[in-house]
DNA sequence: CGGTATCCTGTCCGATACTG
DNA sequence: CAGTATCGGACAGGATACCG
């Protein structure tokens, strides 16, 4: 039993789900390893993720210390960037095995169907 | 963007977060690395998940072919265990990554913690 | 022992429209 | 450009009771 913020974790992998769980933070998190991304750079990135979710989720990773939100400008057109923290960077080798492995499966799943077809 | 069995995935990451995604399948997952486990063995790994959940949880990893499921009575009391398939082998780099890093940040929580006391 | 069945709640996340 | 506001649907997951 692991416990952060009074918040309790019944195993360690419980934690590391609670920061990068969910459908888009480990996706979002994969496209900033290589460097500092812009809201609409973010956004076509993941041409299905609406706004109001890649919104919501950047808010979430800026909470929780993960990432970095910088406004380079004071009146509209808006210039944002968003970059990974000191902590959000100790995510990056946990990040790449996670890309890695869905390339793998990828493939295997291709393996598969050539050989029944 | 990526097809497995006709569905469509923005990310290489995107895949992974299909298969162990969730708040439970990864831990599930964590505890069959060190080798098989029988149901009531994961339930008491996992005091706080419900048994509909387990259930659930378990059933889809054998659907996508992660875990396989033994059972080795024919009348009650059943004797039911669960083992990582081939496949589900392959994630074992990751779940650890995972687990590691979920470590790391309590032993970093811990850290803020006295030195703000 | 290893589950299902039933019911219910919360939350994630999408669609769409609007704004400084 | 980089968001917010509002609404609503789908689904994950909890509580409890029951079963072969």
């Amino acid at each position: 039993m692991y416990i952060i913020d009074d918040k309790h974790y019944p195993c360690c992998t419980t934690v590391t789900m609670r920061f990068i769980g969910g459908k888009w933070k480990a996706v979002i998190l994969y496209y900033l390893i290589e460097g500092p991304k812009r809201y609409n750079e973010l956004r076509k990135f993941m041409p299905t993720i609406t706004e109001r979710t890649l919104s919501l989720q950047l808010k979430q990773l800026e909470e929780d210390n993960i990432i970095n939100r910088k406004v380079y400008t004071k009146k509209p057109p808006l210039m944002v960037e968003y970059t990974l923290t000191e902590f959000g960077e100790t995510l990056i080798p946990m990040l790449k095995e996670i890309a890695r492995w869905g390339i793998e499966a990828v493939e295997k799943s291709k393996k598969v169907k050539e050989e029944i077809s």
